[in-house]
DNA sequence: GGGCCATGTCATCAGTTGGTGACTTCTAGG
DNA sequence: CCTAGAAGTCACCAACTGATGACATGGCCC
């Protein structure tokens, strides 16, 4: 799929094991637990398939390890809760998907339906994702307002996944854009008031 | 994984394929397109597996028959447009998930990263969801106002399909719910305009 | 320089999958 | 009753997966 990340790298360990992880993240992200084979994760990171299994223990493992260590979702908490909505409506409905940021998005719900992946997202979901963001939006309602922004963000990405351009034009996905992040900075910006 | 649903089925050829295509959507909605085997759907259907393949062609054309012949987006719109948010949150957020209703919507997202299942859900998704749903919208923005029901709705799924209970108690679930008929509602009832 | 251990390579295993063709068995029509 | 063909059964294949253990090799410390 992709050119080895480290083409130098004699007897290193440490910088086997990095260029595993990335390979294998890039590979969970594109195609999901399931799909990806610890030959492809091998091969991308020019590294023989019984080491993955003798540097992790296992495909399982190494998803674990996968999450565990890359990004979170401190990337979209760096800002004011104002600007919570626009900053992730346009990654999400203009910028496009092969950008990082989307790479914890993109494991999870591509991986969520795989039984041995599931454990491990439940967890990190809940450590990784769903605590951070409440303890960033703070209010005694932090918690169903991090639902309902976790239900346009997860819902955003699963529609892409299914369409990249959602089907629609530019014109209209600036639309989108506007519309997403008019109720993302609604749920993000202050606890619920009567008006949606 | 359950029972075979006719067990009184003596050599007649449309019930064998109707017992087939209703245990592989059980199947496919519950375990999604990778994790069902060939064998799993036979066994539920009370069948030979080698007959699936004779009927239908192949697992492929199997998954099809099953997005093309099973409940469609039709289920969500049979009411006025003014209580949709209120009818589709309350199952979202409050109704358990084995309901039937939702096997479209399992189908579809536990199948959508399988590159087999791909194009068929594409294909169906477009055809099936989104030009049913903007026809009963109507308006000139009911494309985007679509895309943006289907986040709400999708994510919310998905966010199921990780925590069946959110992660939430009963009361949060509630507000959960309130929250998502509410913006449901506003996107569902006309065209969108300056308030969020 | 030499030995030792970490590092990397290879062949191979057992399990599972989707799929196929030959075979048997039952039913319908004459 | 008896045959022809539909319906169902069975054994098996090829491909792929994750994983393992025996083996080769290179770098580092003494």
């Amino acid at each position: 799929m992709s050119p080895p990340l480290s083409p130098v790298r004699t007897r290193n360990a440490a910088a086997t094991r990095t260029a595993i992880l990335e390979a294998a993240r890039r590979r969970f992200a594109h195609e999901g637990y399931d799909q990806t084979g610890l030959r492809d994760i091998a091969s991308d990171a020019g590294v023989d398939a019984a080491l993955i299994s003798r540097y992790f223990g296992g495909k399982e493992e190494l998803f674990e390890e996968v999450l565990t260590c890359g990004p979170n979702i401190a990337e979209f908490l760096d800002g004011d809760r104002e600007g919570f909505g626009d900053r992730v409506a346009t990654m999400m409905a203009i910028e496009p998907m092969r950008e990082e940021k989307f790479q914890l998005f993109l494991i999870m719900l591509r991986s969520a339906s795989s039984p041995k992946a599931a454990a491990a997202i439940r967890r990190h979901s809940s450590e990784a994702f769903f605590q951070p963001l409440e303890a960033w939006l703070g209010g005694e309602d932090a918690a169903v307002r991090a639902r309902v922004l976790s239900c346009v963000m997860m819902g955003a990405t699963m529609n892409r996944m299914i369409h990249e351009d959602y089907l629609l034009d530019d014109a209209q996905r600036r639309d989108l854009c506007d519309a997403l992040a008019r109720t993302l900075n609604h749920y993000a910006s202050g606890p619920i008031c009567d008006e949606p």
